[in-house]
DNA sequence: ATTGTTGCAAAAAATTTGCATACAC
DNA sequence: GTGTATGCAAATTTTTTGCAACAAT
């Protein structure tokens, strides 16, 4: 999405146009991943004028409108990211904390489960997958040598 | 898992056995799932003596030898849970906040996939399904109408 | 006796809120 | 002009830490 369309997508879901919001988004889209903190350095590089509160306000609205989202990666701060249409799933190696993307064809198969045993809409852009990465986990296995 | 085997495992795993921690394992075995404050509340129903931060710590020390694990479910503190032997995966509603715990067959699939494909290895007990339970997107639905 | 564990109080980290001002519409 | 959004500072919430006293082995 450019930055033209989304102050379309803001207009079209009723919330007001300001430089705060645009520079949130435009540092989401640039940081690919990062958490509240993150996102308002990035924006300071611009505007050292931007509270953090209001990148607090700005995400709320910016994810109840449906144009970011945020899983818990870390143990920390939530991470926050666009929406887009090549929507991923986080691999989070608990030993490490790498966080790798991949495709959301992984979950196709949990999807339709959840969809038809539990009838429960799945939310894929939340979907944190915790675990040992393939690094982490043959250092794991090295140290029983 | 009974009381003794706990005492067991805590010796096998060469922590010390004190009384907050079989507290802090008590508390979480009959809560089911809790966060940390809530683990506390139980607790001082037993003794008021034991501190906010050595629950944290507890809690530490028990998930790092695999005998409690936490997801983070709702928004705010993340909820623990024991590590049994019918591991359980948590489906959580984001308009509702309902949780819903159903088998982990469920992520055989994934887990596979994650494993063969990315050589990953799935932690299921921090698995956290974020989604619409079947309520909230039948509401959902009906506000179109 | 040795070393890990606890309680306490204080600090840190993460997030929210009240309110006056400023800005988008 | 009206109502929403922002900045600021202060309050909350959640978690961690330093350190002296204490208890498990």
């Amino acid at each position: 999405m450019t930055t033209k369309n989304w102050d379309d997508y803001l207009r079209d879901h009723g919330v007001r146009i300001t430089p705060q919001r645009q520079m949130v988004i435009k540092a989401v889209a640039d940081l690919e991943h990062a958490t509240a903190e993150e996102i308002l350095n990035q924006i300071q590089l611009v505007s050292s004028a931007v509270n953090l509160s209001t990148v607090y306000r700005a995400l709320d609205v910016l994810e109840d409108i449906g144009l970011v989202a945020h899983a818990h990666l870390g143990h920390g701060a939530p991470t926050f990211f666009l929406v887009d249409d090549r929507t991923h799933i986080h691999l989070v190696c608990d030993i490490c904390s790498k966080v790798t993307c991949t495709g959301a064809n992984l979950a196709n198969e949990l999807g339709m489960r959840l969809d038809t045993e539990h009838d429960f809409d799945l939310d894929l852009t939340h979907l944190a997958i915790h675990g040992t990465c393939s690094k982490c986990r043959y250092m794991d296995t090295a140290a029983y040598i």
